[in-house]
RNA sequence: GGGCGCUUAGCUCAGUUGGCUAGAGCACCGCCCUUACAAGGCGGGGGUCACUGGUUCGAGUCCAGUAGCGCCCA
């Protein structure tokens, strides 16, 4: 073995003899209980980043330990179509060779965007393969897979002859840039400077004028009514009449209206209905036409009269400069406010009125919630199941159809003889109604979370009846981003209990998001985004799982400190050296692998073995909790302070063939279990090492997760740890060399073995002896542990004096400690009502304080 | 404006039913190339647990309020 661990001759080794093994099927254990987590399909034009890491990396954790332990672990990976960040690739590709998408037509453009897929769309796939991640590749699955694209039709056709599915003109969120319709969680809200106009509508009566505010100006070209709180005693007495709309010289009324916040700007808001979801509902109120003013590129259309063909924002400057040359804006105020971008182009939305597909929630929220509510689902951490439900109580229909050519076409024909609508799975060959042939497809394609709400079904096989949906489904584990919630878990949970009778989880893990060291979000325009597949090259996969799952804990945001993954690789490390040193010095691989547990271990041994099974149950038990990080700090910080800082020291000093197998072979199992512990987070070097320990061919990820049996540890471990340090900490305050040989009286409260001996001369680098407790300890230090008391001759070795500011500072901590302790005992309230179990350990406690302290000041007083 | 969360060492963060001297990694100081690992070992310094009040024998932990910060929604 190498002297130092190099990860990447290690990483490149293991991933095909896995996969080519069959350890990622579920048919591994053809036996076991099922256990399946479906990825949460990323973006087929995505590539790897740091959330995408934790993601699977907690996933990887989750499903190679329930494979471990037997179960039949299916994790079920796949990518989604991304409609439009997809089709925004191959529109740029084209635009490059100066065409649109429009030059080729829709048949053309549809089978680029494939070759385009084929050629690079799986980019996300292979770099999982290089962080080590097991999923099932022979299940993978594409949300335009055949078998998918059929579940979605179905969908769609089924809920809209339940009625769920309609079509209609609404106000939706509209990117004139990519030139479609987005939900309301594709838009991401912003703070933007803004500023807020106040216009005097003159009335037409010539009584006067009312004021208006707005941080949109342009969008009063499009105003059909003035709006004010029917409470509002201010404007009372103007409801009713009308005002001339300045520039379109449009007479329009004065209405009063609940939704009007009469504390927002002047207390009176210009209406438009086409361009804005408040307006719209005042206008349907009180029967006010819309007006488009605004077209779907984003410029003023005719309706908008001197001021059409204008661009939105070049018009909201001519529409304010022209009512300030009427002298009709009051005064403009800062006003900063939040403007909606589209998630994936960010240009500022547009709300506009627009004939569309929608998914009436409202009878999909109840089996939803209460999936939640009834526990048959949990959110881990639980306080996401708030969040949740609040969303899904104010959960709006859900606008599916999308003006793109990448993405399922909406099955819904329209007869060009009577107007009827035709939704089935088929494409009809005539009108029922009109038995008319001219049937017109419609245009549009649906939302690809449509798609997605389906995957935890869709991807085993739904709506067919198939085996891998009679076994897998309902899901066990979903582990996803809390930002994700609303876009993909919620979906998912209407659609699963509606569709098939059950939630599709269990469990659902949330996690924060990844964050640079200060705590920003990693992206590509503040140039602090860390790429994980760099961070792989530079420290190795391992590092960077190991990292991430360290920092994750439960529910909060991960900064990402680069200190940390260089602390994981200098753990690798570390635990390469612990397996070479135990192969290459301690002969551990001349013990077989299979030799189980020794039965009757020395007492190191035995001590050693009573912590693993500790160790062990208590990651066992913070897994079972989805608590990675603490899990994995805990088994770090054993498998290194323990396992090699301490047993691995007492280790060399051992003597004897006889002791020495018995060493072997609990360094063996030790280690092993602890490879074996550590293989979900690290699977590359675990793997490496299993092989280095083992006799055989079996690999680790196909092993058995550890069921450790109790061991008694002996009780003067502790005690023997301790003094080791208080003898290290005497040398190393008085600067005393390493090389100078160090005498050290032992006074034991009961009869002492030999190994103790051993150990405490090896680890403390001293020279003990037991003998009696000097009358008079002139000349000498104390050093002291539960039972045991040491007593160091000063001559020769540092000059009496010396050792003075030390005791007295012993002296001084003892005392405040006793303080404490008498203050605490001294309450009778304490006496009479903590739990007598507490109050007995403190009376211990002080007792031990005052016998040491009696000791130190003994020993003062004799140093004169 | 509504909701959720955060504030603990120089930095980034743990700390689950309240109970010995509040932990980790990094950084810092001292000693050591001790025959696995200097990507290491041993030892050490460093915290008014944001603030105020309350509950309690006992509060980093529970409750209320204040201040600051973050996220989501309107």
């Amino acid at each position: 073995m190498n002297p130092t661990y190099q990860p990447h001759e290690v990483e490149s080794r293991w991933y095909d003899v896995w996969e080519s093994s069959g350890a990622f099927a579920p048919e591994i254990n053809p036996d076991g209980e099922p256990y399946c987590i479906v990825i949460p399909p990323p973006n087929v034009t995505g590539v790897l980043h740091m959330g995408h890491a934790l993601d699977l990396s907690m996933q990887d954790v989750i499903i190679r330990r329930k494979r471990m332990q037997g179960y039949a672990a299916l994790w079920l990976p796949g990518t989604d179509h991304a409609g439009i960040a997809t089709q925004n690739v191959v529109e740029r590709e084209l635009r490059n060779e100066g065409l649109s998408r429009h030059d080729i037509g829709r048949e053309a453009f549809v089978e680029q965007v494939w070759a385009w897929k084929a050629k690079s769309g799986n980019t996300i796939s292979k770099q999982m393969r290089s962080l080590g991640f097991s999923t099932d590749w022979s299940r993978e699955r594409f949300t335009f897979d055949d078998g998918l694209s059929n579940a979605v039709r179905k969908v769609f056709v089924d809920l809209y002859h339940e009625g769920l599915i309609y079509r209609a003109n609404r106000i939706i969120n509209w990117c004139p840039r990519c030139h479609t319709a987005l939900s309301e969680i594709e838009v991401e809200h912003e703070e933007d400077p803004g500023e807020l106009t106040f216009v005097a509508y003159p009335l037409t009566d010539g009584s006067g004028s009312i004021t208006v505010a707005t941080t949109r100006p342009e969008t009063m070209l499009g105003d059909t009514a003035v709006a004010v709180n029917p409470d509002d005693e201010r404007y009372a007495n103007l409801v009713g009449k009308t005002v001339m709309l300045p520039l379109m010289d449009r007479e329009i009324p004065i209405v009063a209206d609940e939704g009007v916040d009469p504390d927002f700007g002047t207390g009176a808001v210009k209406v438009t209905p086409a361009h804005d979801p408040l307006d719209f509902e005042i206008g349907e109120r009180h029967g006010l036409e819309p007006i488009v003013v605004i077209d779907t590129e984003g410029n003023i259309t005719l309706a908008g009269g001197d001021f059409a063909g204008m661009d939105r924002f070049e018009a909201r400057e001519a529409v304010r400069s022209a009512l300030r040359e009427r002298g009709l804006v009051e005064r403009i105020d800062e006003h900063p406010h939040s403007v909606g971008h589209c998630s994936r182009c960010g240009t500022v939305v547009e709300p506009m009125l627009s004939l569309q597909w929608f998914v009436e929630v409202k009878p999909l929220v109840g089996p939803a919630i209460e999936a939640i509510k009834s526990e048959r689902t949990r959110f881990i951490p639980s306080r996401w199941e708030k969040n949740y439900f609040h969303w899904m109580e104010n959960l709006l229909d859900w606008c599916i159809s999308r003006q793109l050519w990448w993405g399922h076409r909406i099955p819904a024909w329209y007869c060009d003889d009577c107007d009827e609508t035709i939704v089935s799975m088929e494409e009809p060959t005539s009108c029922p109604s009109c038995e008319g042939s001219t049937l017109t497809q419609d245009e549009d394609v649906l939302d690809t979370w449509f798609s997605s709400a389906l995957w935890p079904f869709s991807t085993l096989g739904w709506p067919e009846d198939t085996e891998d949906l009679a076994r897998f489904y309902p899901t066990t584990t979903l582990v996803t981003g809390f930002d994700i919630i609303f876009f993909w878990v919620a979906r998912m949970m209407m659609m699963g209990t509606h569709l098939t009778h059950d939630a599709p989880f269990t469990d659902i893990v949330i996690h924060g998001m990844v964050r640079d060291a200060t705590g920003r979000k990693m992206s590509k325009s503040t140039g602090n985004a860390m790429d994980p597949l760099e961070l792989v090259d530079e420290y190795g996969a391992d590092s960077v799982r190991l990292s991430l799952i360290q920092s994750a804990a439960p529910g909060h945001d991960i900064p990402l400190d680069i200190g940390w993954v260089d602390a994981t690789r200098r753990f690798g490390n570390k635990i390469w050296n612990a397996v070479r040193f135990a192969t290459e010095y301690m002969g551990v691989d001349r013990v077989p692998a299979t030799g189980g547990y020794p039965a009757a271990p020395a007492p190191e041994d035995a001590w050693i073995l009573s912590r693993l099974s500790e160790v062990a149950t208590e990651v066992d038990r913070l897994l079972d909790e989805y608590r990675m990080s603490d899990a994995y700090g805990l088994l770090y910080n054993f498998a290194w302070s323990e396992v090699f800082d301490w047993y691995i020291e007492m280790a060399k000093s051992l003597e004897g063939e006889e002791r020495l197998a018995g060493m072997r072979k609990t360094l063996g199992v030790v280690l092993r279990d602890v490879l074996k512990l550590f293989h979900p987070v690290i699977p590359f070097l675990t793997e490496e090492l299993w092989s280095q320990l083992s006799d055989g061919p079996d690999l680790l990820i196909t092993s058995s997760w550890p069921e450790v049996p109790q061991f008694e540890s002996p009780s003067d471990v502790q005690p023997l740890q301790d003094l080791v340090t208080e003898v290290r900490r005497f040398r190393s305050q008085h600067g005393i060399a390493r090389s100078t040989e160090m005498p050290l009286i032992v006074v034991a409260e009961n009869p002492v073995d030999g190994w103790w001996l051993n150990q405490l001369g090896a680890l403390g680098n001293c020279v003990p002896r037991l003998g009696d407790r000097p009358e008079v300890v002139v000349g000498h230090t104390r050093l002291s542990s539960e039972g045991f008391e040491g007593f160091v001759p000063l001559a020769g070795l540092i000059d009496v004096d010396a050792e003075r500011p030390r005791i007295e500072k012993t002296i001084a901590e003892l005392r405040a400690s006793i303080d404490r302790s008498t203050g605490k005992l001294g309450n009778a309230k304490f006496r009479e009502r903590a739990p007598e179990s507490v109050v007995a350990e403190e009376e211990a406690r002080l007792e031990g304080l005052r016998d040491e302290l009696a000791e130190q000041e003994r020993l003062l007083a004799e140093l004169g």
